[in-house]
DNA sequence: TTTTAGCACTCTCGTGTGGAGAGTGCTAAA
DNA sequence: TTTAGCACTCTCCACACGAGAGTGCTAAAA
């Protein structure tokens, strides 16, 4: 058993994949040697083909079809033979002038990343909001709207924003709330759940009960493994001749729509490092809806202090090249916005 | 040319949708005196079935198939021969008692929202946030992150929050900047962007500066016709049988996931007023892309302070009794929780 | 006038057949 | 090791055929 390919057969297989992804048709030995003069027979070349697909990197649909990439195939051809890639400069550009313009307007980061993504990646795109490993304190705020009924806005370390009402036992007017969220922004400024915990009795009776609000939203906050995804990118991919079938449709439609589904594939597939990049081609075994789909993942932020994961979903014969790179560029620049947000 | 149905002919247009609906299949004149225990033959309802597609109620996929409803058909069905329909009691007890549950945490109330509506209708359900007629300043806050950079909270009348980054030229300590956020909330509390505009220049250079920049987030936030948009169920949706074949589902993902298509769609076919409900049934010949698909639109909220909408996507044989009472009641619900956000 | 029985007619659907075309796998020679 | 040549396999399309489903029509019955 032949351990190593052959550089022909590197050339070949790499060939073979390029091909299928621009052609969407298994691919045969007569046009690869034909498109890309190769200076050897299609006899050659089926010969090659026949052993690339007994190494397990290509099929057959059928026995007088051209040969189709397997997982496997894929894995190699994104392993070894894509080699560095990065998006033209025009296009980070662009991308980088687009995020600069919407650099003030926190609310618009997410949705554009998503947006810019999947366009650039040429993919369903998924965003999830960057999450804080551990919820810090940094300010709060009461505010007075009817009668016992009291908005209460609390910002987390980072720029989250949380908002909850509450009801009074008594009425309080905005000069005492006021008041109240100034004594409870003094004592716990850059605390943790735990330790909001730990100091509730020291406060007086209503600024302790406030506490506890903001303790429960802290926790629940830090037990969700991801804030909200932001999705975009769907339909387009959807038009892709793998997905005409409704059955292939399937396992893409639930990673962009069923949030548990999503959460598994990244809790399983996402390695916690930051700049890291993931390709899962085709489920990996693991995850039969996929079988038809590829992901590109990775995570973006600081660590220690907030990550958040962006990625592309496409069928297995999708544009591995500019899906990394755009993966790559994009979490950059956000881990940039990220970084921002918590220096201090 | 007959210008009412009789009562029979209502009768059998009833059962063919309710069979329809039910089965997937054409329903044949047989099937229909053998289910539903008619006391007259087949011929006779034949003979009433031409009658009905004469009249466009019903068509043929082919000559020896059963009928199937025409948008006119389903029109017709919703308008005469639905009635008043409510969800069962112990939903609506199920439904009010998750929201319920939720009372106190905002950013819950539009996903639960989407949720639930998919699951009562049984369709694909999009959920709007509740937009203000014209957004009023309620409350400031400037906080300090690091060095010259600030983090600017917005709430809004009605409880909507905003957030945006600053620069600044010279940096200003968190006192500062409290009590820049003091003197803003005294001077603009309950005023819109216009108004806020009129006495920019009435105050001192930084806070006319952030004023600047509130009244830019407020206008943005008033020329957006709807906020963020909520959906869920569709990839449920999309396994009914007519979905199964790419063509279709298009219209469908479409709406779901194109803002703009979905924007388009709504300012058409919704009406402003509350409370009302809107059938779209077939794309009524002005969305070709919604051909087999329904839609059921309501708005939601308090007219003339805030109003959201929402709405249940499904086939053209879809349950339009639910969908339109868990359309009417969780409008309803979210209805009195804008109200109460707003009454003061 | 309305309803019904009966029957011919039409259309789909599944299956089978045959020919064209594409592409391979193998063999034997270069 | 490469290559030419050729048989073989499989898809795809078109066509045909029979079974089955359901209608539309006609003529008789209520």
């Amino acid at each position: 058993m032949q351990e190593e390919l052959t550089p022909r057969q590197q050339m070949i297989l790499n060939l073979v994949v390029r091909e299928y992804v621009q052609s969407t048709v298994p691919v045969s030995s007569r046009t690869l040697v034909e498109r890309y003069g190769l200076g050897i027979s299609s006899a050659t070349v089926r010969n090659e083909l026949a052993r690339l697909e007994e190494l397990g990197y290509l099929t057959h649909p059928h026995t007088s079809a051209g040969r189709v990439p397997t997982p496997k195939g894929y894995n190699h051809f994104v392993e070894r033979l894509l080699g560095e890639v990065e998006l033209p400069l025009h296009e980070r550009r662009t991308i980088a002038h687009q995020f600069y313009q919407a650099r003030g307007d926190f609310d618009q980061w997410m949705p554009l990343a998503a947006s810019i993504l999947a366009r650039t990646a040429r993919g369903a795109a998924l965003v999830t909001a960057p999450q804080p490993e551990q919820s810090r304190y940094k300010h709060l705020q009461l505010i007075a709207t009817q009668g016992r009924l009291v908005l209460l806005v609390l910002v987390l370390r980072g720029g989250t924003v949380k908002q909850q009402m509450l009801n009074l036992t008594e009425p309080l007017d905005q000069q005492a709330l006021s008041e109240a969220s100034d004594r409870l922004n003094q004592l716990l400024s850059g605390l943790t759940a735990s330790e909001i915990a730990a100091r509730v009795h020291t406060l007086p009776p209503f600024e302790a009960n406030v506490a506890e609000l903001v303790i429960g939203i802290m926790e629940r906050t830090d037990a969700r493994p991801a804030g909200t995804v932001y999705r975009d990118g769907l339909s387009e991919v959807l038009q892709e001749p793998e997905f005409s079938e409704g059955e292939h449709a399937q396992g893409l439609i639930r990673v962009m729509e069923e949030r548990s589904f999503l959460e598994a594939v990244l809790a399983d597939a996402l390695s916690p490092e930051v700049g890291s990049i993931r390709v899962l081609i085709g489920g990996e075994g693991r995850w039969d809806e996929l079988r038809a789909c590829s992901l590109v993942l990775g995570r973006y932020g600081v660590a220690g202090f907030a990550t958040g994961a962006l990625g592309v979903v496409g069928p297995t014969r999708m544009l591995y090249g500019r899906a990394i790179s755009a993966v790559r560029f994009i979490s950059g620049v956000l881990s940039e916005m990220v970084y921002e947000m918590y220096a201090e």
